[in-house]
RNA sequence: GCGCUCUUAGCUCAGUUGGUUAGAGCGUUCCCCUCACACGGGAAAGGCCGCAGGUUCGAAUCCUACAGAGCGCACCA
């Protein structure tokens, strides 16, 4: 059955208008999917022997689990499958990877929230088991929905060859290069000053932290009236844990101050305050005095550590206080600033008091605010020399094949915030405490304890040591313990060395840890695969700019240290689609407009032609139902362009050798000829906003408004032979044309391919330009 | 503070390495339901391509300065 199409009177067929995509999508689909050439293992008709070298391989950016796709998953499938149905059509051994990503922190707190709002339940009452029940029930629900948008999508994808960043082969791949970079010394566990979100109750990497800005008072003041120097913060509260004052070494206002020691009564707590001189220290900003608060600054504990200062904990992991001083203890970081500010004021030590606008730290996913306290996690040491690969370090991994132009950027400005972002990185923290993930490969022997361990040993574990309040005994070192820690691939539940039972580390592991293996994983590392050696490393990486330094960075750095090659030789990189405000519309930010709306209501052809035109790649773009309109009124043009040519009696079966074409006919030939040289061409350097528009305004505005308005003139009143001639150039022009729109508008294309009687598929035609 | 991008028709945006009258969609005006298509056809209006210099035979396109918008990173004592 089909309603796009009847037969006449005379057994041929008839195209109704106007064409309905509604009606065709879902089988053109199927159809597809059921010929198999999906699959890379089976290759066009027309190609018997595939050559080997011609592949052309890509890995869509796997969706979170968290929920329905976006306008950007949609752009993404639109440009990803123009890539490989050209691809595909021009005779490569063509592989597209679907997968789903279980982003963990994002698909666990919405879980969180939901059981929460129905049943009043945390996490804890549920307990681990329970909790990740549920969200794996979750996930495979929104996986499911996801899948089945990205096919009305008619993104050709290779789905027996689906992944998930969870799975098992997944998992195995992260638990084997979790050991294999610990081995090597680039993974270590240490205490430092990390990024806590109090609301989320885990830690998180620099690159998850946004900033706002916001008003807030800068204070200027002294600990004591006995201390000499001033200083000034927007926090006074992180102040009950300084252990220093630092003042630039060339500052004359202090120099006689420098290695004095002081004891202080700050609010009601002692501090025990050291001037010390230290060239990071700006002499101009505020006071020229900076108070030194290790254990709540990233800056701070580098000082610190240069000046081998101790470090004192005063907020905690739901961001209040713990210290002595009864009026403050237990009271959250904002109350315990006004009390600090009052008492200051109080007792006259409150010098200034300004408003200033200053960039807050909030955890993206929960909007939390960042608390930086020192606490014993994972991390990647990206400055370390890496023996197996030339000495080189993480970070070098990372700029060399981008420097080199080994990786090509595309739009190529980005390289420079590429080599930005990696100039100021620091240690990748990985280690996240929330429960749905990949749990560290990690076992401690239960008799030794668990909570204390840094690992590798080093000078630099060792000098941070955090004193809380009340004082706690020193972490023991894992040296003087007699059971070693175990990293293991596989699950093990005895020590080695004393028999007794081991307890896994609980926490997990950053999300993206696992999507950067994405290329190789998915390929089946760390099995060497025939697939690993046929597609790595990968044609093409297209994604949103936004995860340039998430995801792209760190896929670069995986592959180099792992198989000592590139992931991909072109990073394709498309802009934000944004609401018709100009508001971001992405994924936890609820304002997205449903793709499979606008499919449903003009066609998928017409919402993957909008959004690809006009859009020139990391550039942002707006979504506009009334553009989408307008590529639903241009599928409809070639349906009616098709209905007039098929219209034309006697030219289909004729054969190229049988039919003597006038020199005009020729001309149309030529003229098509060099367009579809030019659209290859851009194609091939991924001008697709170009080469979508070309197509379009060929189809329209010259086949349909020039050459078939003049063709009705030559139906009339021409000769036969002059009618023979253009009869066939129409059916030849319009064929090609639909070969070429295929990739931009594969429903309607591949459903006029079929009711034209065609027995293969458009799919898998000839592209009809071999370029080059 | 360091760096990046943008500023083109009323609106949303293209413009590939500098080259003839600067393009698309929507919108606007007029005419036409002509035998593929009114989800259509024909015609038209509308742009000193942010501002000021410079390079060039020639610049929306390259360079410099300025103005406005946005973004990234860092800082935020």
């Amino acid at each position: 059955m089909n309603i796009n199409s009847e037969k006449n009177s005379n057994g041929a067929r008839k195209l109704l208008k106007p064409y309905n995509s509604a009606e065709t999508e879902d089988r053109i689909y199927k159809l597809w999917e059921e010929s198999g050439f999906f699959a890379p293992e089976a290759h066009p008709p027309w190609t018997d022997n595939p050559n080997k070298d011609k592949t052309f391989s890509m890995v869509l950016p796997p969706p979170n689990v968290t929920g329905v796709l976006h306008m950007g998953h949609a752009l993404t499938i639109a440009i990803e499958d123009i890539m490989v149905r050209f691809h595909r059509m021009r005779g490569y051994k063509t592989l597209w990877i679907p997968g789903t990503d279980h982003a963990a922190i994002a698909t666990q707190s919405r879980v969180e929230t939901e059981i929460y709002k129905k049943e009043g339940k945390r996490r804890q009452d549920l307990g681990r088991e329970e909790l990740l029940r549920r969200i794996e029930e979750f996930a495979k629900q929104s996986h499911d929905t996801i899948v089945n948008q990205t096919k009305k999508m008619g993104a050709s994808l290779d789905w027996s060859r689906e992944a998930f960043t969870l799975d098992e082969k997944r998992s195995l791949a992260v638990r084997t290069a979790f050991k294999k970079m610990y081995d090597q010394g680039l993974i270590y566990r240490g205490q430092r000053v990390i990024n806590w979100d109090p609301k989320g109750q885990t830690t998180i990497s620099d690159d998850e932290i946004v900033y706002e800005e916001r008003k807030t008072k800068f204070y200027t003041f002294r600990y004591s009236k006995d201390f000499p120097i001033s200083i000034a913060t927007t926090r006074p509260e992180t102040k009950l844990g300084d252990t220093a004052v630092a003042v630039n070494p060339n500052d004359q206002r202090y120099k006689k101050y420098i290695g004095q020691e002081y004891d202080v009564d700050f609010v009601g707590v002692k501090l025990h305050i050291k001037i010390i001189a230290d060239q990071s220290v700006d002499p101009e900003f505020g006071t020229g005095a900076l108070g030194v608060t290790p254990a709540h600054s990233v800056i701070d504990s580098e000082i610190a550590q240069r000046h081998n200062l101790p470090m004192i904990q005063v907020i905690n992991e739901y961001a209040r206080m713990m210290v002595p001083n009864p009026l403050l203890k237990d009271k959250k970081v904002s109350e315990a600033r006004e009390i600090i500010v009052e008492t200051l004021r109080k007792e006259g030590l409150l010098e200034k008091e300004e408003e200033i606008i200053h960039n807050i730290a909030l955890a993206e996913r929960t909007g939390g605010v960042v608390e930086p306290l020192p606490k014993l996690q994972w991390f990647v040491n990206v400055n370390k020399p890496i023996k197996e690969r030339k000495n080189k370090t993480l970070k070098d991994l990372m700029r060399e094949p981008v420097e080199n132009s080994e990786i090509e950027i595309i739009p190529d400005h980005f390289k420079k915030t590429y080599f930005h972002w990696i100039d100021n990185l620091r240690d990748w923290c990985i280690s996240r405490q929330i429960w749905y993930g990949h749990r560290l490969p990690v076992y401690y022997c239960k008799q030794a304890g668990i909570s204390n361990f840094q690992f590798p040993i080093s000078k630099q574990n060792q000098k941070l040591k955090i004193k809380n309040f009340p004082p706690e005994a020193d972490p023991p070192s894992a040296e003087k313990l007699e059971c070693q820690p175990i990293i293991s691939i596989e699950p093990i539940k005895k020590c080695p060395d004393c028999g007794n039972e081991l307890e896994q580390d609980p926490d997990t592991l950053d999300t993206w840890f696992s999507s950067a293996l994405w290329t190789f994983s998915t390929l089946g590392y760390p099995e060497k695969t025939k697939d690993l050696e046929t597609f790595h490393p990968t044609s093409v990486l297209e994604t949103g700019y936004e995860i340039l330094f998430f995801w792209v960075a760190r896929m670069i750095m995986m592959s180099g240290f792992f198989l000592g090659e590139i992931p991909f030789r072109t990073v394709y990189l498309h802009g934000t689609i944004r609401d018709s405000k100009g508001k971001k519309m992405s994924k936890s930010l609820g304002n997205a407009i449903d793709p499979l709306d606008m499919t449903a209501k003009y066609g998928t052809d017409a919402v993957r032609m909008s959004l690809v035109v006009g859009t020139a790649p990391g550039t942002d773009s707006k979504v506009d139902e009334n553009k989408i309109k307008a590529y639903r009124h241009f599928a409809n043009k070639i349906w009616n362009i098709s209905r007039f040519v098929l219209l034309q009696k006697n030219a289909e079966h004729t054969r190229n050798d049988e039919i003597i074409l006038t020199e005009e006919d020729k001309t149309l030939l030529d003229e098509f000829s060099s367009l579809a040289k030019d659209i290859t061409k851009d194609i091939e350097e991924f001008r697709f906003y170009l080469a979508g528009e070309k197509i379009y305004h060929y189809v329209w505005h010259r086949f349909a408004d020039i050459i078939l308005e003049e063709s009705k003139g030559i139906f009339a009143k021409g000769s036969a032979a002059e009618q023979n001639s253009r009869k066939w150039a129409l059916f030849k022009i319009l064929e090609d044309s639909l070969k070429i729109l295929h990739p931009f508008m594969p429903f309607v294309t591949e459903e006029i391919w079929q009711l034209m009687g065609k027995t293969n598929l458009l799919m898998v035609e000839k592209w009809p330009e071999q370029a080059r």
